[in-house]
DNA sequence: AAAAATTACAACCGCAGAGGG
DNA sequence: ACCCTCTGCGGTTGTAATTTT
């Protein structure tokens, strides 16, 4: 995490770097030097890395370069089901840490993220004609996007029904499984350690709260009693899951997603 | 085929907190 | 106690790519 001492610039030499500092989009060249300088001497004191690598970059552009888009581990591709319920969830509960978040979903940057709610969520909110933040948005998200995305997910992974799938921690809602030290991800159902589903549901959010609000008792184990999406008969939204929305084909892109809101919709969600 | 509109995402900006001198 | 630098975060902007008209 050190840079090693190197001799760099002279102040003066670095009050003139910075005044023809680059901007802008970076060259591939600029990503190999950084890549090259960080395999060779660590990440951190951006500023000084930035100099001693011969960037005419701000130590705020290259180590955002490297932890948005040159870290080894960046996950590229397409946000997964099991992230999007993740993000919506953990959005629910923290809000806009979006760096909080990120390190729920590993390889994801709290940058993408943030794209991804701002170009994919509220574009829906603003469709719905409510503040992201409303009620009604919250409930939608809650009540109809979520248990969609947990039935595809578990259609998906071809295995149990996801109600079965969530086991849920309510104990801790920050951290990952207390026992096999996992993050709070989306388990795959495999019977192994998947208390790390989270904190999904959990009190804080009352997200599935009517019928989870009680846990196995059998402490130490990951069996957590869950009985959502299945049932949820305290949907405030309006709509059956099953018979009036269409199928989430494409998640929360799909064409059908897109236009199942209408005037009529909302009106009946403000009900 | 071209123009306009929209989307997705990389990058920048300003602020706040931590830490050192 | 104050100042300065560094770092990290969240908000915002710019623009390339894609889609629609």
């Amino acid at each position: 995490m050190v840079v090693q001492g190197i001799a760099c610039s002279s102040l003066t030499q670095l009050n003139e770097e910075e005044m023809d500092m680059r901007r802008g989009p970076w060259t591939m060249e600029e990503d190999l030097i950084l890549m090259n300088y960080i395999a060779m001497h660590g990440e951190g004191r951006w500023n000084s890395l930035a100099r001693c690598a011969g960037l005419k970059r701000t130590g705020k552009s290259c180590r955002l370069r490297w932890l948005n888009y040159l870290r080894p581990d960046i996950r590229r591709g397409n946000i997964t089901p099991e992230e999007q319920f993740l993000i919506l969830e953990l959005h629910s509960r923290w809000g806009n840490r979006w760096s909080k978040i990120a390190q729920q979903l590993p390889g994801r940057t709290d940058n993408e993220i943030k794209n991804y709610w701002r170009t994919r969520v509220q574009k829906h909110a603003k469709q719905l004609q409510c503040d992201v933040h409303s009620k009604q948005f919250q409930d939608v998200m809650r009540y109809i996007w979520m248990p969609r995305l947990m039935e595809r997910i578990s259609v998906a992974s071809g295995e149990l029904p996801a109600a079965e799938c969530m086991n849920l921690t309510q104990t801790d809602q920050t951290s990952g499984c207390k026992q096999c030290e996992t993050g709070p991800e989306i388990s795959g159902c495999t019977g192994s350690c998947s208390e790390s589903a989270g904190s999904i549901g959990t009190t804080s959010t009352e997200f599935g709260k009517p019928e989870c609000d009680r846990l196995s008792g059998s402490s130490g184990t990951h069996n957590h009693d869950v009985c959502w999406p299945e049932a949820a008969p305290q949907n405030p939204t309006g709509y059956a899951y099953e018979q009036e929305l269409p199928e989430l084909d494409q998640y929360w892109g799909g064409e059908e997603y897109e236009n199942m809101w209408s005037m009529e919709d909302i009106w009946q969600l403000t009900q």
